[in-house]
DNA sequence: TTCTATAATGATAACCAATATCATTAGGAG
DNA sequence: CTCCTAATGATATTGGTTATCATTATAGAA
């Protein structure tokens, strides 16, 4: 099992090779990113690390850490991106995420689903003229807090989520 | 096989069922969706569309189109939404997604892929108490306009495109 | 340790996709 | 034809993200 100092290593030295530093600011992101379960929006991180780290400070340091290959972003609901550690820090997996209020988790697929998908991956990359990067599989659905309370008496009529509105992430349960 | 004139006509009835009017804007907007090969920006389908149709129209018509079904919303790359018919106009399909300028095309995937696939997705929405909604593989690569021409002269050092920059789509091949 | 070059920071302004507002125009039902 | 309501188009506004720039901090050399 892979250790929160192990990855910070492994973060540090892609750093280094590019003579990028491993500050303060960027280790409170990557450290964050580490423990979490899936992608975080830039706002999430803010809040979540208690320390006083300017939002065009966490904006940078996003950006450098995504350049240099150390964050994967994720595009989700609202516009808002989100963002991970790269698969070859934190491994292979994919997401569950909540169409109403963007919220990702990260999840895994048995090995032998996992390499159906990749053999099709590689096919279609392939005949699209794709040099293939990577791929994911998305799970959509309404998480516990964004789900209209089946079953209730909820009005028949009553007119569904529109597509697109931004909305705020629900207060963690 | 499926018409365009027969999916306008189910894109007609929704609307018409919420008291929603198929308008002329709103053809102009379906009608490029139905013909293009995968999810398109506002921008894409405002330079697709050549009848001057305002932005605000034109965003107001997807915002419509979103909420009653009949389009369904594509987060990507550069924090640009794109939009598609919704899988029940168009089939259920997948997606092969240039990272770095964010064109998209559908794909499909074998049956007994899609049906491992399928359950899959079932067994995780539930054990993470989502109630599921849909499912989309992104096989992500590099398309042949961003891909850099591999073994030509490139240095060995060039430095990796930034994993977050917005750049502007090539001109279609 | 001190010096020095360069990267990183923080505050602020600028950007741009997307949304809201509102007066005007157009469509459908009677 | 008339009325009611939806749709349009021009414009202003919002909000997430990026750029600018003077200041500070860090790594390596002396």
């Amino acid at each position: 099992m892979t250790t929160v100092a192990q990855i910070e290593q492994l973060v540090r030295a892609r750093l280094g090779e590019r003579g990028l530093r491993y500050t303060r600011g960027r280790r409170q992101v990557a450290v964050a990113l580490i423990r979490a379960g899936g992608p975080r929006s830039p706002v999430e991180l803010h809040r979540e690390i208690r320390a006083k780290l300017p939002l065009s400070s966490l904006y940078r340091s996003l950006a450098i850490l995504t350049g240099a290959g150390v964050l994967s972003p994720h595009h989700g609901p609202g516009g808002r991106t989100r963002f991970e550690m790269a698969e070859w820090l934190i491994g292979h997996h994919h997401h569950l995420v909540c169409v109403d209020c963007g919220a990702v988790d990260d999840i895994s697929l048995s090995a032998d689903v996992e390499s159906l998908i990749e053999e099709a991956a590689d096919r279609i990359a392939g005949a699209g003229g794709y040099a293939l990067t990577g791929h994911t599989l998305e799970v959509e659905g309404r998480c516990r807090t964004c789900a209209p309370a089946a079953a209730d008496g909820a009005p028949a009529n009553a007119k569904e989520p529109p597509g697109e509105t931004r909305r705020r992430r629900p207060p963690p349960p």
